[in-house]
DNA sequence: CTTGCGCACAAGCCCCACGTGGACGTGGG
């Protein structure tokens, strides 16, 4: 967990806490907000809290979260939040990680059910007591019966307060191709299907997997309904009614086979299906794409044009205190067509969002919709091994990939000597290596194979071979994989002096985080813009969804100081080529364009920009 | 607790579905 991370965590408990405790909701929302403002923080939380000015030029942090926040950088702790603890039993927490239990609630069975934790619950539920609390009714105690064997069975339950895991996004990603699939096939031909959420965002990880459909029967939505509950996997049905389902699906069955790396959720995951009628298909995407805070401020534009937002179209806003009810069911007709998200952006009059830019974070109000880069905007690949390292493909193989995929130019990058346990190369082998691309260069026809390597950045920011080695390289990618607990101004100092070496053509997985399992470095990533545009060295973006470093929110900062952006596969094997998919999705949510990425360039312009740094 | 408007004090993000039980809490984004 990154240090901005863990304060988001410690401002979001605060928030739980208060609401527990039945404390002012404007405080508790304070720090909630608090909390989502130092997520999207690119810059690292010590960092900004250097200066209390900038601290308070973050919108939704004021004077005495500033405090709270620099306290947290300086003690590690924020005493507020131990007071707050204090009167809290310790349990209780836990409980609001539960579906259908809120803080109301859980408060109320605190105050006079004596319930302080899991076990409490778990015997009101057995004798019946919980029924006496209000609105609490047989079809709600199933909910959160299931909900507790659930969170059992994903190892939490011992109370280490853990909240629920998030699946990495190349593992719900398959997930719901199949489910999508599946559910097609379900319908008749031409049934529309799709997944929504924040899969559809390409965030780095899903909580869980929203899938939408459109019958056009009532036939059809009950073959659609049958089939999602049904599917192979599926671990309990947590609502299902006409138009919605709730289910949880196991990852080790039939849609699971992902190998060793489906630990993240334990052991299983939530899909939510929800039909909508065909002409809504545009609303209800954007409803049930997100994110929450897209939709409000969507929502609260329409409302300042006198309109009302819905997930079934845009109406006239003729109920401003909502005692009528919903406006579709009382059969008033969308203004516009709602069967695109494209026809309600323009009749909001907001320049079209992508997906993945739809996080509030000034996407409203763009004067015109930026062109972002796609998935077959990528011609080259830059970040390859083969069997020479630790990679599984030879030489002529990666190269025999990467032209099916129709690729200009394969770097060959294999790792360097100090990298020992991924068979990096000693000097000698390397330049053994590099015969060896030559000459596979000579016998494979129709795509330039590029001799270089992912060189390791030492602790101290050396480069693990000396110049006169790298300029025998046609490209160098230079990474950190060891060494990544260094503090941030060791590590800042030890990426600035690789990006200004004068071999260097790409810093490769910047900060060398692994999401869910390791934070990383924290460098000033502000220095790191300013150092890269100067040397003209492109910063990565690692397409490996246990990786995606560059993260979305350095890369929004890295497009805004100017740099140049590459993206790459890092490919070990075959299937790694198509974790692209998640680089482009990376990429696009921190707005990148297809200029500003160098795999995107045709030979001539990208191959004079390597050689620019071989003089 | 923050913001916005104005230098002290208000007001505070949206809309729908569900279950329960008659108005509100919870969850979905």
């Amino acid at each position: 967990m990154s240090a901005n991370e863990a304060l988001a965590a410690r401002l979001h408990e605060m928030s739980q806490l208060m609401d527990l405790l039945g404390i002012d909701s404007f405080r508790s929302s304070a720090h909630a907000r608090a909390a989502r403002a130092i997520e999207s923080q690119s810059t690292d939380i010590a960092l900004l809290a250097s200066d209390r000015k900038a601290l308070l030029a973050v919108e939704g942090i004021g004077p005495k979260m500033a405090d709270k926040i620099i306290e947290f950088c300086k003690d590690g702790k924020i005493k507020e939040h131990a007071e707050l603890l204090e009167q809290v039993p310790q349990g209780l927490l836990q409980l609001l990680d539960i579906p259908g239990l809120g803080p109301k609630t859980i408060r109320i069975m605190w105050q006079d059910g004596k319930v302080t934790d899991l076990a409490g619950l778990e015997k009101s539920i057995a004798d019946g007591s919980i029924l006496s609390l209000p609105r609490m009714g047989a079809k709600s105690v199933e909910k959160i019966k299931q909900s507790i064997a659930f969170i059992k069975q994903q190892g939490g339950a011992g109370g280490d307060g853990a909240a629920p895991k998030r699946l990495w996004i190349g593992v719900a990603q398959p997930i719901a191709d199949r489910v999508v699939a599946l559910l097609q096939k379900a319908g008749d031909p031409g049934l529309k299907v799709a997944f929504a959420g924040s899969l559809r965002r390409g965030k780095e990880t899903i909580g869980d997997i929203d899938i939408l459909a459109a019958p056009r029967t009532p036939d059809e939505a009950g073959r659609i309904m049958t089939a999602f509950c049904k599917m192979p996997g599926i671990i309990g049905v947590l609502v299902s009614g006409d138009v919605k389902a709730s289910v949880r699906v196991g990852l080790e069955g039939e849609f699971g086979r992902w190998g060793n790396e489906t630990v993240g959720s334990g052991g299983g995951i939530q899909m939510d299906l929800k039909m909508v009628p065909p002409d809504s298909w545009g609303a209800a995407m954007m409803y049930f794409t997100g994110s929450k805070e897209h939709n409000i401020a969507m929502r609260e534009r329409a409302r300042k044009r006198g309109l009302t937002l819905t997930d079934y179209g845009l109406f006239p806003e003729d109920d401003p205190d909502k005692k009528l009810g919903p406006p579709h069911s009382r059969g008033i007709k969308s203004i516009c067509p709602a069967d695109t998200e494209e026809a309600l952006f323009k009749a909001l009059e907001v320049a079209y969002a992508h997906p993945e830019t739809r996080e509030d974070l000034g996407e409203i109000g763009w004067k015109q919709t930026p062109h972002l880069i796609e998935l077959p905007d990528i011609k080259a690949e830059l970040h390859a091994h083969t069997t020479a390292s630790d990679g599984r493909m030879s030489i002529e193989e990666l190269a025999e990939n990467a032209k099916a995929r129709g690729f200009h130019t394969i770097a060959v990058t294999d790792h360097s000597q100090s990298s020992a346990v991924a068979g990096g190369l000693k000097v000698d082998r390397l330049l053994e290596h590099i015969e060896n691309i030559r000459k596979a260069s000579a016998k494979v026809k129709g795509i330039t194979i590029l001799a270089g390597s992912e060189v390791d950045i030492l602790a101290d920011g050396q480069l693990d071979y000396p110049d006169d080695i790298l300029a025998k390289l046609d490209i160098v990618v230079a990474s950190p994989h060891a060494g990544l607990s260094q503090d941030p101004i060791t590590a800042t100092a030890r990426l600035l002096r690789a990006i200004e070496n004068p071999y260097i053509h790409i810093l490769g997985h910047p900060t060398g985080r692994q999401i869910n399992k390791r934070p990383g470095l924290s460098p000033d990533m502000a220095k790191l813009y300013a150092a890269a545009k100067l040397h003209n060295v492109a910063l990565e973006i690692n397409t490996h969804w246990i990786r995606l470093d560059l993260r979305d929110i350095h890369i929004r900062g890295a497009m805004e100081a100017g740099c140049l952006l590459a993206i790459d596969s890092d490919v070990h094997e075959t299937v790694d080529f198509d974790n692209l998919r998640y680089g482009i999705l990376t990429a696009r949510r921190g707005g990148v364009t297809p200029d500003r990425c160098i795999n995107t360039w045709d030979s001539r312009k990208l191959h004079a920009w390597l050689n620019r740094k071989r003089k």
